[in-house]
DNA sequence: GGGTGCCTGATACAAAGCGCTACAATCGCG
DNA sequence: CGCGATTGTAGCGCTTTGTATCAGGCACCC
């Protein structure tokens, strides 16, 4: 599955939850937490509990078996409906170039450069926090989000890795790292880019 | 219902079937094909039939009574997130710049420019609150709407909250803090914005 | 017109959140 | 195996924010 996905472009996923090997609800947070597709959840998994865990976990609709082919087909279009076309891709940044408050940045490269010409070298840290920030503009990030998708881990209590990374971050790229008007903070729930993103080539 | 809408803003609507006057299909197909906002059916009526039909006629899901209040939760931030953003409130106002009142907002940078130029800085707290009253200007909001509104929190019995934030953003905004004229006070209701609002850019 | 009670504005304070620095652990690379 | 760069952890201190409290103002009543 991840190969077809990484290759090919799809539009929605059907996904069940009770499989050999990797759990659906495991894939799905996977998904919704770095790509944008969307997933309905199928399963006989039909309890309160297990549609709103699925639902929670980032699944778009969640369906129990047994089904209606008719009901899953009414459900696949109206999520669809609603589902922007640029949003299949919006999530791939798989341009080279990136643009966004005034600067650009080489996903080769991991440079970043600014209206001046000035160029910042980025450690991987950094590309990966502001890449996962790209993927979502003008959104609220929780540190726990932050972390999962740049580390893939869970977050300690008193974990402020995050803090200390969008620090570092911001020295590299806001104007003035006192006043940071790229990466502003939302007390108590994150972080958010604060920028249009365009991708160029 | 229609004053309502045309009036003010509005993320998703919840909607029941059997009601009397206008039936609930009706009115959800009357507003998915004028309006783009999302719409959760929520009826006794639970057969596959009635589903189907909820949604192909424009639902954005389909909920059937008895639920589990939890789940409709979950749902209709499902629904929330695969909304496109222009029509979430945080999202028509976001990247902008706001006027109101001789002042304009900058909606990235969460700072006040008056008409001599002085910029003042607002706290995330202070840009929630100012952002919600912005949003519905020349209407009366109480405590506890924007205490819901801001934070998502329901107000305690002696909850001076946001008495608090509206006399620290009437210091941050208002000309003469002693007598305000642009965040007025109603007496045993709450507060409303004095002051048409202009979207640039 | 003056008292009375409720409502609001402002201040003070405590707790929580966050930015930043310093340092240790880890990684990458030869 | 060693060195430098990078990254996670700890902790200090400032800012922000919720709560308590007091004082002033408005409405209402007589």
């Amino acid at each position: 599955m991840d190969e077809k996905l990484a290759k090919g472009h799809y539009d929605l996923m059907v996904l069940d939850v009770m499989m050999p090997g990797e759990d659906g609800l495991s894939i799905c947070k996977r998904l919704s937490a770095e790509k944008r597709l969307p997933i309905i959840m199928l399963t006989a998994l039909g309890q309160d509990q297990d549609r709103i865990v699925g639902l929670e976990i980032g699944a778009d609709d969640y369906l129990p078996k047994p089904f209606n082919p008719r009901e899953l087909l009414a459900r696949i279009k109206a999520v669809l409906r609603r589902a922007p076309e640029e949003m299949s891709e919006a999530g791939a940044l798989s341009g080279r170039i990136l643009r966004f408050g005034g600067l650009a940045l080489d996903t080769d490269a991991h440079v970043i450069t600014d209206r001046d010409g000035n160029r910042v070298q980025l450690t991987t840290a950094d590309f990966r926090l502001l890449t996962v920030l790209l993927a979502r503009p003008r959104t609220v990030l929780s540190r726990e989000q932050l972390l999962d998708l740049t580390a893939g881990r869970a977050a300690g209590p008193l974990d402020r890795t995050i803090d200390n990374q969008i620090s570092r971050l911001r020295r590299k790229i806001e104007t003035d790292a006192l006043r940071p008007t790229l990466i502003t903070t939302v007390r108590s729930h994150g972080y958010s880019l604060n920028a249009d993103v365009e991708v160029i080539a």
